[in-house]
DNA sequence: ATTTAATTTAAACATTTGTTTAATTTCGTG
DNA sequence: CACGAAATTAAACAAATGTTTAAATTAAAT
């Protein structure tokens, strides 16, 4: 049984990309159903408005969602090692499915649709919870400090990502970064070190 | 000479207010104006369009944007005292103008409008060269470490304000944040402290 | 006080918006 | 092939949008 047939995927990918381009309320069904090569009739027809396509494009994507975070606590490795490996595949993954985030983040933020993120917030919940296992077992190795502020360390994950994806322009002009891979090959290389590097930092040195 | 009256004024806030919370496109001139206590024709009459209005809330808040930021470096104080108020400085600066940033945070990575932004990413690549320079002193005095990524510091920062600012019913709930003022209070004493000692860390401890 | 300019108003305007309708075409199944 | 369901279409719909108009009111200047 699938859940979407291959035409209502076509919209859900072309919306997608124009929402997380110009916004839910600055994209139109028109132009949404025109850069998809279908009638403007099929997305009413297929999803009944334009507020359920959003849902489910959450829907959609919220189902792949899971990810391979949460195994990360019983691996034998370090805990350095597990830090290292949690924020590697966490940012991986969310610049994977990049505009999908972004329209995430835009539409949470906003007071406007009364939307259910439940879902989506589920598994934000579950990747906090597992990286807060990660960051005690640290401490109780004493190799992790304790005088840190646990639940400010996402937001420094993911703000840092986020700040940078969200001012893309500005970071490729200073970074000389020329396409679409150059900035995937930078989150890739550089960005993500860089968030390793600051968190290991404060996890093993704050004071 | 007053460049705008107080009725504009108003009108201005007014608009601010509901571009934060809605977006532009998901914001209407009639609300606005409704909102604002004043005819819907007086937007036009005062701003020429909604795109100019919008220019004029750049124009109106870029113009005090101007902050104390890039007097630190010279400070009799230590390096790492001055990347402490660099920070302070820096975010409650923002948060104080909080509406007006998450506006710009959302206008500048669409690619819906062609908009003026070089006022503000002019002060922006100021503050970045203050961080710069206030970061080199510390590295030249070996009191910083060389092996870190300086252009990623200020996504560091600021990304983690406002992933906490935009996440804020997220964080309001698991935080027990239970009003404005209880939310402000969390930025200026917990969250702020959580950035410098993050930053801290990462220029004394990288490697 | 009179004239001129600036402000404010309600109404109208043309588009664009999301959505529905009803007719037509396509497709799968007996 | 024939039938019925699903898919697709162009057209129509009402509501909302940004903007303009032209008249009315207020304020400023002479």
């Amino acid at each position: 049984m699938e859940l979407f047939n291959d035409k209502q995927i076509n919209i859900l990918q072309v919306a997608e990309k124009l929402f997380s381009e110009k916004g839910f309320d600055g994209t139109s069904i028109r132009e949404i159903s025109k850069t998809a090569n279908v009638n403007v009739a099929m997305v009413s027809y297929y999803f009944g408005s334009k507020e359920k396509l959003l849902e489910s494009l959450i829907f959609y994507r919220t189902s792949d969602l899971k990810n391979k975070l949460e195994t990360i606590p019983e691996e034998k490795i370090t805990a350095v090692e597990k830090i290292e490996k949690f924020i590697a595949l966490y940012i991986q993954r969310i610049h994977e499915n990049r505009a999908f985030h972004h329209i995430l983040l835009f539409e949470i933020s906003s007071n406007k649709r009364a939307m259910d993120f439940e879902s989506f917030t589920k598994v934000k919940k579950t990747n906090i919870k597992t990286l807060e296992k990660i960051i005690q077992q640290g401490q109780s190795e004493h190799i992790f400090k304790k005088e840190i502020n646990i639940h400010m360390i996402i937001p420094t994950i993911l703000g840092t990502y986020f700040y940078f994806q969200m001012n893309k322009p500005f970071f490729g002009e200073i970074l000389n970064l020329r396409s679409e891979k150059e900035h995937t090959n930078y989150v890739q290389f550089e960005l993500i070190n860089h968030i390793q590097q600051t968190i290991k930092s404060l996890l093993l040195h704050a004071n």
